[in-house]
DNA sequence: ATTCATAATTAATGATTCAGAATCTTGGTC
DNA sequence: GACCAAGATTCTGAATCATTAATTATGAAT
């Protein structure tokens, strides 16, 4: 094996994620049907774990199993990223308001402290490549610590997947450099209204900002 | 084999299906080690199809898995109750003003259908306990059907995966039968207001049957 | 003598391989 | 041209081997 992992998951574990990247960016088409012994033999293992992993792929219903007949790669439309933005809209939106009202001084600062690097990452003499890798990172960053300081471990799962799903999705719009004014513009409204701990206005923010990134992606 | 199924299902599934009941039925109790060779000896097969189920189990957040220890099944703490009741009201009120905006009359129908089951199932007259498991069961169907209207294949296994880990706590309201009366005139609110197509009132009212379902659970 | 640490044994999980069963395909015949 | 049969392919399940963690026993030190 080439890789050894620092914290060592099952291998079962490893071949899922790894298969699910390769369908949320359409190396495995949708509808294709997954040749066990070819993909075995391309990771270099058994079948067994990966039929262990396509069994988890299944119950994520990444993949659909005919009986007899293997799995196949399940479609993941345009639809699906409507329906994932719709999630990640209320999931998300949720969250803010909870921030607002529950998030201790220090947490709000560390969030005030990750909006600050946002705002520097997205300064007009800064639009390299590697600029906007690092403004989509923080990005991210700014996102996930709202899931944590709102503190329910269900939601935070949640979006981390769904997150995972509209990431790979080559119609993305937090990959388009055009929307960084606008989402930063966003962004600071949201940021605006949980330092003045508005649950309202948090949560109204973020969907906006969730509706605003759609618009750009259809 | 004891039992050959006539519509042919997969061996794991099925080992999957009846470990689901033996663990809502606690007779796998939370915390607890699942002991694959045991299991597997009980069942009369080989560990490969139970390791398999055990992995499907484990995606839908019913056992969890420990590197190099094994699965078990999930504890599920008053705090997750608090949290998944949260999710479960977020996603399932949403989804209530969805159907209401978009369901077809002949959704519709089916929803009033299903309801007018609920209410007779809940009859004065009808209060054993094969009545109760009833009144549930028909319970369960309404709101998945509801889901499966709103038309978002996303939002729906979330839903269904947290009604299943909500099922693994002893404290669950939707299993008291004391508050049979009052889900139903609950339920009755929601009916209404998604028969008359009002979004608004429709989320209102599933947040607050959730609310209280989950300060009866408290 | 008791307790703690270390090493060896045991038991369970993780992974590979092999055997059996079902489905699809291809070829031939009516 | 259609239907049936035989072969090939592929999934499903079981048994075996390896690896790792837990437990127990033994020994030394206080």
């Amino acid at each position: 094996m080439t890789a050894l992992p620092l914290a060592p998951r099952a291998l079962y574990e490893e071949v899922a994620e790894s298969l699910r990247q390769r369908i949320f960016s359409r190396e495995l088409t949708p509808g294709s049907w997954i040749d066990e012994l070819k993909i075995a033999e391309a990771y270099g293992i058994s079948r067994t774990p990966l039929r262990e992993a396509l069994k988890v792929l299944a119950a994520e219903g990444l993949v659909t199993m005919k009986v007899r007949r293997g799995a196949y790669v399940t479609e993941v439309s345009e639809q699906d990223l409507v329906e994932v933005y719709h999630l990640l809209s209320l999931l998300e939106s949720d969250a803010a308001g909870v921030v607002a009202t529950r998030a201790t001084d220090t947490e709000l600062n560390e969030l005030q402290a990750l909006h600050a690097q946002l705002e520097a990452a997205a300064a007009p003499d800064r639009q390299d490549r590697q600029d906007r890798d690092q403004f989509f990172r923080i990005n991210e960053q700014f996102h996930m610590r709202l899931l944590d300081i709102a503190n329910n471990r269900w939601s935070r799962q949640m979006v981390a997947d769904l997150r995972k799903v509209m990431k790979l999705n080559r119609h993305n719009s937090l990959l388009k450099s055009g929307r960084i004014e606008e989402s930063l513009a966003e962004h600071r409204l949201v940021m605006a209204a949980l330092a003045q701990r508005d649950a309202t206005a948090a949560t109204v923010r973020m969907q906006e900002h969730f509706r605003n990134g759609l618009e750009a992606a259809a």
